[in-house]
RNA sequence: GGGGCUGUAGUUCAGCACGGUUAGAACGCCGGCCUGUCACGCCGGAGGUCGCGGGUUCAAGUCCCGUCAGCCCCGCCA
């Protein structure tokens, strides 16, 4: 190996071209390929700037060339040469730099590499297991390069339209307290107090509404939160938000600065122009055509609400649903689907949940093929065929059931469908908001109403008066944004009276005593001006993850932990030693120690 | 907590339904040859606890049970 010495870079690896010919240049980099014919030698040398084809040759400088034998993939080294023009039809078009060469007259080996335990240079999927232990060469890829600079990008983007539009970013702290409501905490113990323990932020909400309250006005930041959960594809137990919050606004505020600051990161990162508005959708509405309050608008295949054709219905099936208060919807789909292919997607609405999955062919002139058309009336196939208008050859698909069941099962089966016969555009961005979310939500577990968003949600207005009444009418000031069917952020309008924010504790059966002891310091916070504000936070890994149309969030994470929530290059969470333990009070030493110091 | 898929050479995989030679391929690696390649080429070679444990069997990579790990999903994630 070589030392560095005073050697300086003076380009990147993706920077010359034939404006450089002649030019004495020092690259560094790693080896990607090489390519000895035993007398001329090709390095192909990448930073992350791009790639240089250098050459070495034994009449250039036969000792540097004799070196050079020696390279191997991955090796880390500085090349001293001169730029030239690669010989006619020798040029390399896959490649920016691919008109010229450097030809190497001195080699410095700054570090030798073991052979890589997975190919860095291909497009092979390699098993996360590897990838991850060794993610230091795994984000040598392209790849991985290309979604952290993304990343950065997308948050460059963010930070300057927020600071063009007077936001301060304010940190807040990790180290805070455990809330009830939501998430499980991640703990850290007290060593000072004994049996005491901080938690890791699920979100910074708190701080950011006790910072309206200080007169910040506008703060937001792009902050960890700590979530102790199980882990899905697009959830990590540590994930970062873009959380911010304004003072003396509404709803429409806050949505149009979010809509802004969506359009302005994608124009400036993906280059793509969004419509403007997105559409708004109540809770209702999504849950009326599309069964789920997220819904993908990249697609038709609305549902349709079919009960009230079939009030009369002689099919029993359908009948008894009705009259235990449950609802019929149907979705009709323009593709003819083969024997196997409904037995499937009957299989898929069984384990969904639904009890059946009805279908009925439309065939030219509105001939409808099925085994229970059979029990329907001249007025009941009336109704189907207004309600649906369906072309000859699709497909019309029913789940009768409790309404929960209906919109679940008929919500899976509009995106699996849809997949299944191509509807869904690649590279398109649908965005819509969600609004007028119920406050509340029946906990059967707990036995008691839970926050849908969180407890610190304002009830709308024109709702207060029945807040004790009808709890379960109650809307509230929150607002979804949703992405392709996925949900990429929230937010709402808080409560910033103390007297409705003690009525909503009481709704959520959280006594005064439970109040003061966990949100006191914002209850009180509440009696000193506290201004009208409202806010939002991003899932910002699950937007940069579609974005990039990248399938997990892991793959725009530089260090994520697996689905077991390991990190496989550090081997965190780990074993630590009895004296730590000892320290923060988790093992009964410390009692005995502190009585042998009295003694 | 539950369901599913996967686990064979350094890597990506085949072999497993229907048990039976010495477990294969490609890439990578090592050695040799090679002065215009760019996934360089040619010749030769090394490399395996078939995730782990148990069982069935004359015989298990292959069948059965358990277990571990990774991934996907349900529950959970205000």
């Amino acid at each position: 190996m070589d030392l560095l010495g005073d050697w300086k870079r003076t380009h990147h690896c993706g920077e010359l071209r034939t404006t450089h010919l002649g030019q004495e240049v020092t690259l560094m980099g790693w080896v990607l390929r090489r390519r000895d014919h035993g007398g001329v030698i090709f390095i192909d040398l990448r930073d992350r700037e791009g790639i240089t084809q250098v050459v070495f040759e034994p009449e250039i400088n036969p000792q540097t060339h004799q070196h050079a034998h020696r390279l191997r993939a991955e090796y880390c080294i500085a090349v001293k040469g001169r730029v030239r023009r690669r010989p006619e039809g020798m040029e390399n078009p896959k490649i920016p730099t691919g008109e010229i060469e450097v030809e190497a007259y001195e080699l410095r080996i700054l570090n030798t590499s073991k052979t890589p335990p997975f190919p860095l240079d291909e497009e092979i999927e390699v098993a996360e297991v590897h990838r991850l232990k060794y993610r230091y060469l795994d984000l040598r890829r392209p790849k991985m390069l290309e979604a952290l600079r993304f990343r950065h990008r997308v948050a460059q983007a963010a930070r300057s339209f927020l600071d063009q539009k007077g936001f301060i970013e304010i940190e807040t702290p990790f180290l805070t307290k455990s809330t009830p409501e939501g998430a499980r905490d991640y703990l850290v113990p007290s060593r000072l107090y004994p049996g005491k323990f901080y938690a890791l932020p699920q979100s910074p909400q708190l701080f950011k509404q006790i910072l309206m309250i200080a007169g910040f006005d506008r703060y937001y930041q792009i902050v960890r939160c700590f979530r102790d959960e199980d882990l899905r594809a697009d959830r990590q137990p540590e994930f970062t938000q873009l959380d911010l919050e304004m003072s003396f606004v509404t709803e429409k505020d806050v949505m149009d600065v979010l809509e802004e600051l969506v359009c302005y990161v994608f124009k400036n990162t993906l280059g793509v122009e969004l419509e403007r508005p997105f559409p708004v959708l109540t809770y209702q509405e999504a849950l009326e055509k599309y069964g789920t309050d997220r819904p993908d608008l990249r697609f038709g295949l609305e549902l349709v609400t079919l009960s009230e054709i079939f009030t009369q219905t002689k099919f029993r099936v359908f009948a008894e649903v009705l009259q235990k208060g449950g609802l019929i919807k149907g979705i009709c789909v323009p593709h003819d689907f083969s024997r196997k292919e409904l037995d499937d997607l009957t299989s898929l609405a069984n384990e969904l949940g639904a009890k059946g999955l009805a279908w009925i062919k439309v065939r030219e002139g509105n001939e409808l093929q099925s085994p229970i058309v059979k029990f329907f009336s001249e007025e009941e196939i009336k109704g189907l065929l207004e309600a649906f208008k369906p072309e000859a050859g699709s497909t019309i698909f029913f789940v009768a059931d409790q309404p929960g069941v209906v919109n679940e099962v008929l919500a899976e089966l509009r995106v699996v469908l849809a997949e299944k016969i191509g509807l869904i555009p690649e590279k398109e961005f649908k965005f819509c908001w969600v609004v007028d979310f119920p406050l509340l939500e029946w906990d059967e577990e707990e036995g008691r109403y839970v926050a849908m968003h969180h407890p610190f949600t304002s009830p709308k207005e024109e709702d207060l008066p029945i807040l004790e009444e009808a709890p379960e009418k109650v809307r509230s000031r929150a607002y979804d944004l949703v992405l392709n069917g996925v949900e990429v952020g929230g937010g709402s309008i808080r409560i910033h009276r103390p007297d409705i924010q003690e009525r909503v504790f009481r709704l959520l059966k959280i006594g005064p005593e439970e109040a003061r002891e966990k949100f006191g310091f914002l209850l009180e916070a509440l009696e000193y001006g506290a201004p009208p504000h409202g806010g939002f936070a991003f899932g910002f890994d699950r937007l940069v993850m579609l974005m990039l149309g990248r399938r997990s969030i892991r793959e725009v994470i530089a260090f994520p932990k697996t689905q077991r929530a390991q990190c496989l290059l550090t081997g965190a969470p780990a074993p630590v030693t009895m004296t730590q333990l000892t320290e923060l009070h988790l093992l009964p030493g410390w009692e005995l120690k502190k009585s042998e110091k009295k003694q």
